[in-house]
DNA sequence: TGTTGACATAATAATAGTTACCATGTACTT
DNA sequence: AAGTACATGGTAACTATTATTATGTCAACA
């Protein structure tokens, strides 16, 4: 019943890749690099072979913070640290502290097959990033959101863009195709994204980010 | 700049929800539950609420093992042990070990702001299960395959189900619209779902799991 | 005291990451 | 050499989560 694996070229450079990083890199990270060698691979093999190759044994999966799973070419006994901010993963070495033990009385009547042990925090690149970006609010920008405009929200912007001084919201509503409720429901998603200020109650102002972004 | 956080009744019937919970649910697992006593709630609300009273510290979002993310109403510091095939999540305590630190020449330049232990292995539940279906191959009957079928299988499982004996893919294809190819690939497919076995090389039957499968 | 805008919600579309499907290609077995 | 098993590329489908938006509710100011 034992397996047989096929040793193709696409899993030679999948691993010979995966064994080049030190970074415990993402299925599609690894996708762009083996990508450079073998220009026609399918995302999906990359896939595939990273499961079938780390039920094999020949490589790592990772079970670590983020959305995303990781693989690692190391297969010694070893743990990991996080970075929160830009997900990535360096290894760490807990020398003499090893393995942790659990109590048996502490076990819940789990059979107990191990333990992983991961610190977390801001790596050495965005521990910077971060001191820059101090003063004032964060606006780090993650998620999908961020930038994009939809088209009601472009509208509003645009016609927030032509006034001179700040205004009301039913100005807005006056000047677009939109209705008052509709006008205030996307200011308030425009001010999430920073475009938008409010310099005193009811009366807005496009930001020069706002001006950037229509553009 | 301090924000104010409104308790709707949804939020209320989600954290008191959550508290009833000992069992780290995931978002969906809580919409279950909230549904009941709220019929008419969103499942983007329980997320968003999750997500803001998280943010607000009233409940702890987890990064533990598994896709789904986890929320826990208890603040205190523990940790987790985590059943690696029905993925229930349940706390643990280590005592005396308490926090770890990692000493500062390990830390590879990060600013740590904590560390996550996790047990793993087989909760109660499962190792009974593991002990009974412990003869011959597993089929646990993970992920989201396993039962479904596909037109092109329910045919060739049909066609399978009509032959008194083991018959060849020749004699399958000759029966449904398929060719000799396509067949092949599905007899693969349903193999692996345990739909089909095969008592010689070459020659197929279905499994009682198969019939069943068909109804 | 009625507006106005901040905050919430339900419903749904969109997204990211991953896995399934299947036609086709390649390599073992006998 | 035939026939099967295994692998691949391309793509559809799926799961979990987040964004969008019309609408609803509430608190505070004019």
């Amino acid at each position: 019943m034992d397996k047989q694996l096929r040793m193709t070229h696409q899993r030679e450079v999948i691993l010979s890749e995966l064994g080049k990083c030190h970074t415990h890199p993402t299925a599609d990270e690894l996708y762009e690099r083996v990508k450079k060698k073998l220009p026609r691979i399918s995302l999906a093999t990359v896939y595939r072979n990273l499961e079938i190759l780390s039920e094999a044994g020949l490589i790592r999966k990772l079970e670590v913070s983020g959305r995303q799973k990781r693989f690692d070419w190391d297969l010694r006994q070893h743990d990991h640290i996080y970075c929160v901010r830009c997900h990535r993963v360096d290894n760490i070495d807990l020398e003499g502290k090893k393995q942790l033990s659990l109590p048996a009385h502490e076990s819940r009547g789990y059979k107990v097959s191990g333990c992983r042990i991961e610190f977390f925090g801001l790596c050495p690149g965005c521990r910077k990033i971060q001191q820059k970006t101090r003063k004032g609010e964060e606006k780090m920008g993650c998620k999908t959101c961020g930038t994009g405009l939809s088209d009601k929200q472009r509208e509003v912007l645009e016609a927030l863009a032509k006034c001179k001084d700040a205004c009301g919201s039913k100005d807005i509503a006056a000047a677009t195709s939109l209705e008052p409720k509709q006008v205030s429901c996307q200011i308030t998603a425009l001010k999430k994204k920073g475009y938008v200020a409010s310099p005193a109650r009811c009366k807005y102002e496009i930001t020069s980010e706002g001006k950037a972004a229509l553009s």
